[in-house]
DNA sequence: TGTACATCAGTGAACGCGCGTTCACTGATGTAC
DNA sequence: TGTACATCAGTGAACGCGCGTTCACTGATGTAC
């Protein structure tokens, strides 16, 4: 297969795109590299450049289309729902498996924190962070939001760093009580 | 310089072990080499394995001489503190430049994510982590300040990997004011 | 509608580089007598 | 205390590997007439 139709190939470029926003978040951007990417979206090695440029480009588009897909489930989470909120999202956040798996802010963080300044990661990561911000605590953010925010990013980032599940069960369960009482978005039952 | 004494080999060894503590917090575990860490001791890369026999394993030694300098700092600065110690712990984590720089739980986190489950890296990052959270929830770990925790290192580890530093601010100024308010640790000033 | 040609998505081999690691070697240190 | 020797911390060059990237090439697609 040499060439292909114009159609054929913008489904090609999306497959590489989704490969690689699943495949970064997973194993971090120097956990897996563009052979093994291609090949996962059924190419070669040899078209990469031709359609992203650099690993770099593609890794910020992935991280972009990552935060797309958690605003997406995020904002279906919690439509309609007003106290109970951010209890609602965090149980949902901590439900999948690793906790917070396909969470951008939790996977793609650290290396976002070593991509320099001003590139596409961490560009893609800044927009895709305030878009969250914006869906979970509100248009102009509110404290409790964004503290519970910050809670559940820890806890998902704890979990994946550390290998004593006990420990990390317990500091869900202290976010989700912490999500559930306390003032304005109390009353979970 | 071909031999040393023992002591000076001790020390060197030291050297090494800090200087890699503090640039695999900074740069990550990938961000720098064998090379320029040991060039940083001082050293060249040839006497490297000798003392150390891979990268990994210095990465778990440098991971749990960064837990044991967090450990130290955080009770010297919470020691004698009670009502309230949840909110000067706060006030001293972000008061780092940038925000959480030196606290291992927020600079590892990524790396030890993707470290092999069992290996020296995830060991020491979670017996470390294991006794942070001792440190600053208490033996048998209350849900605020294991909440907490989790907050303020999610609020380092989002800013590290943005570049809004208003939003940044945001995040951590609802943290401070959620472990500021809010029951047993309330009324700080 | 058919034909001739240019385009370009994708291939697979190759390049260059930096990395972790190995190794023969050096010579001051530490030890045995 | 002095002397002869073994030890081993540290050196610097070299090795092997995987990575991101480049490039000549292919042949179906899309276009011009």
């Amino acid at each position: 297969m040499s060439r292909v139709s114009r159609e054929h190939a913008a489904k090609n470029r999306a497959k590489v795109v989704a490969v690689a926003s699943t495949l970064f978040r997973r194993k971090g951007l120097d956990g897996i590299g563009i052979r093994e990417l291609m090949a996962e979206a059924g190419l070669t090695q040899g078209g990469f450049s031709g359609q992203f440029g650099s690993k770099e480009a593609l890794a910020g588009e992935a991280c972009a289309d990552a935060f797309d897909g958690a605003e997406r489930d995020l904002r279906a989470a919690i439509k309609g729902e007003d106290a109970g909120r951010l209890h609602r999202l965090a149980e949902l956040y901590f439900s999948s498996d690793p906790p917070g798996d396909n969470c951008p802010m939790a996977t793609l963080a650290g290396d976002a924190a070593r991509a320099p300044a001003g590139g596409p990661v961490r560009q893609a990561f800044t927009a895709g962070l305030r878009r969250l911000a914006h869906a979970i605590a509100g248009e102009k953010p509110d404290d409790k939001g964004l503290a519970i925010m910050a809670a559940m990013v820890g806890a998902a980032v704890l979990r994946r760093a550390s290998d004593d599940a006990a420990l990390a069960d317990a500091i869900e369960a202290a976010v989700l009580r912490l999500a559930g009482t306390d003032g304005t978005d109390g009353a979970t039952s």
